[in-house]
DNA sequence: AGAATGCTTCGATGAGGATCAAACCATGCG
DNA sequence: CGCATGGTTTGATCCTCATCGAAGCATTCT
């Protein structure tokens, strides 16, 4: 008989598909009302609702009541690693389907990994920052490099302030199994990104559609 | 509804406390007959033996039949991968333990992860390495630097043959929460400790313990 | 060949948990 | 207020799946 951390507990959570559903949802990143993740997961308000207890009990996920919503978000970087680690040897394992539907393949390009941007696009922004000396990467721990705060600045982002959560961070990326930018920095990055619209975010997806000019101006800031 | 990978077929085959028993087992890398993890998970063989079909047949275990025993392993870095993540939420949500056990620290100082060394020594090993420029480190891709064969070689260590899996890899540490080295390399450098005899494994545990000798020859070897 | 060991399959049992309808709170609106 | 909307709780139903004893294969040893 072993001991130690109860991973079977957590797995288990993971492991219904309504619960599945509805965490592979929030990696999204954006906070969901109950209603949204009980038609995300094709169950019933009062099912989804016992399910989110569990999560909640669970400790994988967070609740920010406003008013008469609720909103529903996963806990932390950490339990979306988990997730997307499982999603990996899903993929891995699971039937080798024929064609990558075309849904997968602007999945492959750009999509939104909780709060940040992930895909070919993230790894090459990562790669590129750390070419031109933007940012240090020594391992997982990605650090800012000196002409960092200025570069950032010039772009609207500040990178001063220091939160609880790290500014820069490595995540693993899922489809092109190298590391992209997480961290507040990543997530910064992706606001700019919404929010200038040089992209918008598929509906129902993870995926994330640039338009021409925003292409062009994203390559111009971070790929230049 | 969503689609994609079936994470929670994936999921669902860990959460359950026999099967993550099993699997927790495989961490330690030595692949295992079924009536050892029938031990380990606290069932009935025959129990065991089904759970163990099941996990074959999800893909995350491999087996090699030796005669009238069947070893079974995990299926590869992967799932090894996944496992850790799951440790580590497991870990971050549930109930913290206020003493951390004696066993518990030795398994921070050095462990066995699936098939190489994990714990604050190798991650210590891999920073050294990195530093003396023996390994050159580029985001997860470590390369071997340009002294590293005849470095290895005169250790008894060949890393020119080259097997399906890469010979050097980085696998983010459990407790450290650094990336120590992993891949063939790691895995050999594993093996040496053990056939010199420098350490032995704890049992039923995954922890490594040095021998005073054996911790000095190592330092010697690997952080000098 | 016969016996012993290692493991899997079969069959029956039982418990946990996923599900939803209906009833029940809580917040916001007119 | 009273009604509507968003969410949770309760209760009853149902079904999956974990479990183990007994029997069945397979491989090795004598």
């Amino acid at each position: 008989m072993r001991e130690g951390p109860d991973i079977a507990r957590i797995a288990s959570l993971v492991g219904d598909p309504a619960r599945a559903n509805m965490l592979s949802a929030l990696m999204g990143g954006t906070a969901l009302t109950a209603s949204e993740l009980a038609l995300e997961a094709g169950v019933s308000l009062p099912t989804a609702s016992s399910h989110l207890s569990k999560l909640m009990e669970g400790g994988l996920l967070t609740l920010a009541s406003q008013g008469r919503h609720r909103y529903y978000g996963l806990a932390g970087p950490q339990v979306a690693g988990m997730i997307e680690a499982i999603t990996g040897v899903a993929e891995a394992v699971g039937p080798k389907r024929v064609r990558p539907g075309p849904r997968d393949a602007a999945m492959r390009v750009a999509r939104v990994c909780y709060d940040h941007l992930a895909g070919e696009q993230a790894v090459a922004m990562l790669d590129r920052l750390v070419d031109r000396n933007i940012l240090l990467r020594d391992d997982k721990e990605i650090r800012l490099g000196p002409s960092a705060a200025s570069h950032f600045a010039a772009i609207g982002i500040d990178v001063y302030t220091k939160p609880r959560r790290p500014v820069c961070r490595a995540c693993l990326d899922w489809s092109v199994r190298r590391s992209h930018l997480a961290g507040t920095l990543g997530a910064a990055i992706l606001d700019k990104i919404l929010a200038e619209k040089w992209a918008r975010r598929e509906k129902d997806s993870r995926a994330v559609v640039f338009t021409p000019p925003g292409r062009q101006a994203f390559e111009k800031v971070f790929l230049g």
